[in-house]
Order: structure tokens, then sequence, then C-alpha cells
DNA sequence: ATAATATATGACAAGGTGTCATAAGTCAAT
DNA sequence: ATTGACTTATGACACCTTGTCATATATTAT
């Protein structure tokens, strides 16, 4: 977390810093980025940055956490849009943040670079953590009746599938600069997998079984 | 790639730097680690390193490489002694990971920073890759019957799934400092979520249906 | 006006990386 | 054996980064 110094900076002293911030690590990933890039665009000396935050990580996931608790923000939205259907959700979800625009180079770089730290930031979205309370209120928004899952343990890690499934699709494509249709649609195949599962039951559909 | 100059080093020198750089790379991520720590470890000048090494990454990665090797092998013996069974073999792969004791330390930095580079060499355990023919070897060893995939594409994102999966336990297990026993009941349970899909299939079982 | 507190500043120590001129080996051919 | 061509070894060095700290400057309360 910033020091209080930052927060009781003047409005437009910490937009400018704001800026430079997603500047230089939308330029490089996190242990990439140089302070000295950071306050030489803020026009702050550097000491002052150190009076702002602990370090370089505290900055980015000061940055990262705002991000991340408007992409949550946006999550229930969707969730409410498709009277609580998770794979409609989680298709619009993907195509929001692959079509992203603004902020493309910050989201790259922190999704090709996935340290335990920024995973654990996003997936904050899919899961019980101190700061929400979103494993309850999913519970409760989600249409848990076309889910196979028969206790909260089972829904918890239901979620953590699909997140999983969600971010490696997501990393796929930005390293591989698949074209947006493309990526959805490999997203969508992986999502019609999970859905019907992993194993052939020929007794419920007929994909492949001919 | 390491440089000739490497390959040409006598045996016990060459033992002495691969030593020193798994030791280096199991004290912290590649990120963190120092050349300065490598080369006195093993005993040789600092410029010596860049004659063997393009740099930290290079060495990092000429380790890492290693130990995929080993694993991929590991994995293709567990599919031929579970009969093609994709997921018992999972399991098992899992579990010989977790147990691994030699370089907990070395797997634990890498899973815990999962750059693009990083996953993109694990991951060449279930892809097609210039090195290797996984995908078509694989074909021929699985047991495909049991597999919910009507063409080659799904196969492959059948695997894409199941390795992310099987990467977010093993960086949970990590992460979490998660006992064994623990962790791999967790995994467990997600196999069983994947085999039997994410939407809940009245006719087929009676999970969650009473 | 004064003291107490908060913020700003940039020089600096400590340590990291990659390079390069030079020294030292190795080997083949005469 | 000596020469020359080539490969390898070496550590000082230039350059860059980070985080700290003594000092200067605001700001606020009394």
């Amino acid at each position: 977390m910033p020091k209080v110094t930052f927060f009781n900076l003047p409005e437009d002293k910490r937009a400018t810093l704001i800026l430079s911030l997603k500047k230089e690590f939308s330029r490089v990933p996190l242990y990439d980025a140089s302070i000295s890039n950071i306050v030489k665009a803020a026009g702050i000396p550097r000491g002052s940055f150190y009076q702002y935050f602990e370090d370089k990580e505290d900055a980015f996931f000061f940055i990262l956490n705002d991000f991340v608790a408007c992409i949550n923000h946006q999550f229930f939205t969707l969730i409410k849009k498709y009277n609580g259907d998770l794979f409609d959700t989680m298709q619009e979800f993907f195509q929001i943040i692959i079509e992203e625009e603004e902020n493309v180079h910050f989201f790259r770089n922190a999704f090709l670079n996935m340290t335990y730290r920024i995973e654990s930031t996003f997936s904050r979205i899919f899961k019980e953590h101190e700061t929400n309370n979103n494993l309850k209120v999913l519970s409760s928004l989600l249409n848990t009746s076309i889910l196979n899952f028969s206790s909260e343990e089972e829904l918890n890690h239901l979620l953590q599938i699909i997140s999983a499934v969600t971010f490696r699709n997501i990393v796929e494509k930005f390293a591989k600069e698949l074209p947006n249709e493309e990526a959805l649609r490999r997203y969508r195949l992986e999502l019609t997998l999970l859905k019907s599962g992993l194993v052939r039951h020929l007794e419920r559909e007929s994909r492949g079984t001919s």
C-alpha cells in the first residue's frame, strides 16, 4: 500500500504520478521497470518516490489493484446481465479484456509475467478474500442450477478451473498476438469442452461418436 | 542456448558451474538471481560467465530445459504405465512434481514466477513444438476412446486445459505451502470436475441432484 | 512567533550488469 | 622449437539501479 503521504498529494500531482506509473509499467514488465524513468516522467525527485511508495512493487500493485477492482465490477455487472449464466458471462468477460485498448500494454506485461502475486490479485475476482466477499456474492448471483457442484468447496474449485483456463487463454492471446476473433474462437472451444467434460459420455451427446 | 565454449568445458568445471546455477536459482527467482553470486560460488571470474552464456536468462533456461526434458520423459513413462489413461497419468504426474525433494526450491521459484517463457517451457510437454513431436506421440499413446474430442485441435485444447489446471494446482501448493496430501486431494477434486464437466447433467450422474 | 510535525530533495553508498583490452593457453604447420 | 592463428580466461571498468539519509523547506497547531 502506498504511504499516507501519497494520498495526501494534491489531486493533479497524484494524477501525473499515476500516469507516469502506468506509462512505465506499460513499457516493460514490473521487474524491468525503472524508478528513474518514473520520476523523470512525473517530474519529481527520486527521494519523493520513496515518500509515496515502499518500492516499485508497491506502486505496481497499487495500479494493478485499481484495474482489478474495475474489472471485478464489470464482471459482476455481466453476471447480472446474463442472469447468472457463468459461461456467457465469462465469454463476454474474456472479450472485454482482450478488446481493452487504453491499457493493453499494461495488461500484456502483467499477463506475460504472471508472478503468483499478480495472478493472485487477478483471481481475487473469483475467490473469497479479506477485501471482498466474492464467493458468497457470486454464489447468490450465479444460476447454480446449471452448475455441477454440490458443496461450496466444489463451487470454489469450479471457479478456479474457469479462471485458470481464462487466464491461460488471455496469456496465449497476448503471447501469440492472436486476432481477437481467433482468440475468442479458441476460448469458446475450451469453454465448451469444460462444460461438457473432458471424458466422453456416449449417452449424452453425439460429438465425436460417429 | 549456452555458447559452444560452455559445452567444451571440462566435465568437472561444467558440473560445478551447473551446481552453482541451480543453487542460485533455488535461492531466488530468475529476476533476483545474481551473476555475482553464481561466479563466486563456481569460483570462476565474472568474464567467464559471459563466455559461456548470453546472460542470466540463457543460463536459467538451460537448467530449466534440462529439468523439463526429464519431467517430459517421466510423463511419457506414466502414460504407458496407466495404459493411456490421461487422468490417472496426470494424478501421478502431479504427485511426482510436488513430492520432488532435491529441487523443490528451484521449482518453487519457477512456478511462483511463471513468466510466459517459463510456462511455455513447461507446457512444451503437452504441446507440439519444434523440439518434439508430443501431440502426435501423445495422440498415439493416449486411450482416446475415453476422451471427449473429435479433432486434433480439440485434443490440443483438452490438453491445454488439463495442463493449465495442473500448473495452477502446483502453484497453489507452493504458494500456500499445502501438505502434499491436501494438495493432491484438491487436485483430484478438480480432475473429477473436469472429467464430468462443469455443467450439471441430470441424466448422467447423481452428484448434487439430491 | 515558536515549536512540532510533515514533506521535499538530491547526493551518495552499495551493488548489479555487460564489455573490453589484455593475458594466457592451445594447436597446426613449418 | 618457433611462429602464427585461434580459442579461452580474466578482472577492471563504465554505466545503471536501488534505497537511504542529512538537510532544507512547508505546514500546522499553539
